[in-house]
DNA sequence: ATACTTGCAAAAAGTTTGCAGGTCG
DNA sequence: CGACCTGCAAACTTTTTGCAAGTAT
């Protein structure tokens, strides 16, 4: 399991008036043992090979309902497709390695003021902000 | 017109080896006119004022044939379509302004020095990067 | 009871491709 | 002339939606 957050993604949704429905409970569950980014297609088959006949439009309409709720985080990577991941406590940033496809939490205080204070001499406030480092191991280490 | 760049579009698909149509000719002019960051149906919005009856995949087809050469620069933002621009000389980033969906470059040698070295730190060597700040406006600037 | 969910199939939106004809170099 | 490019229509991929039936609260 991923989550270094207390709380089960269900009871989460409970609080925010969502209905656990027996497909929902599942895919909650998938989402909570997840460590990755997965695309809806691979929730899609994580959640089929728990529980068969789930469409995959609940699958989609599900985490449409979780990001609106805050409750996930959707990532879209170059590969073109939304990935998830369970919305974290404290914001984080991706490594991609391109050779591999693996996706790479990281976070940098460093960064997050650098970016603060260049959007304030700009004039603007940050909403929000995304930050991928596509890379590839070193030779040699 | 946006480019601080000397040598127009057209010269460089020449050293490519990339023929010049007539359809091409006007795609490239309207890149090198271009101070944003178009997707393909403004692209093929601009083409057809100057030149009607151009079809959107030949846009499609030439943009791929661009990037290909690493003449244009393609960028996925969150609204999920592909947008172009023409090679910058140097590394830059994006703010994109939530409410006006407008997209304003800048570059930070601090925060490139800072993704250099966190990379390093992780064992990794940077292949390129993406970093976009949701924007808006500071009230009472 | 009733508002919310689901499955299914169809639609949308964005992008790619096969092919026959046309053009650049 | 030959390789490359284009228009058109059809195919593809990913995501959304309408509707009738089912379910959580």
């Amino acid at each position: 399991m991923s989550s270094s957050r207390q709380e089960s993604l269900i009871d989460r949704c409970k609080q925010h008036g969502l209905r656990i429905t027996g497909q929902r409970r599942v895919i909650l569950e998938v989402l909570d043992a997840s460590d990755d980014h997965p695309d809806v297609e691979e929730l899609h088959r994580r959640v089929s090979a728990i529980e068969p006949g789930v469409n995959i439009a609940t699958v989609y309409r599900t985490m449409n309902k979780l990001a609106e709720q805050g409750l996930i985080e959707r990532h879209q990577f170059d590969d073109g497709r939304l990935r998830y991941e369970p919305a974290p406590e404290e914001h984080h940033d991706h490594f991609i390695n391109v050779e591999t496809g693996e996706v790479i939490e990281f976070r940098s205080d460093e960064i997050e003021d650098l970016q603060e204070e260049i959007a304030r001499k700009y004039g603007f406030e940050i909403v929000s902000h995304k930050l991928e480092l596509y890379v590839r191991r070193r030779k040699g280490h």
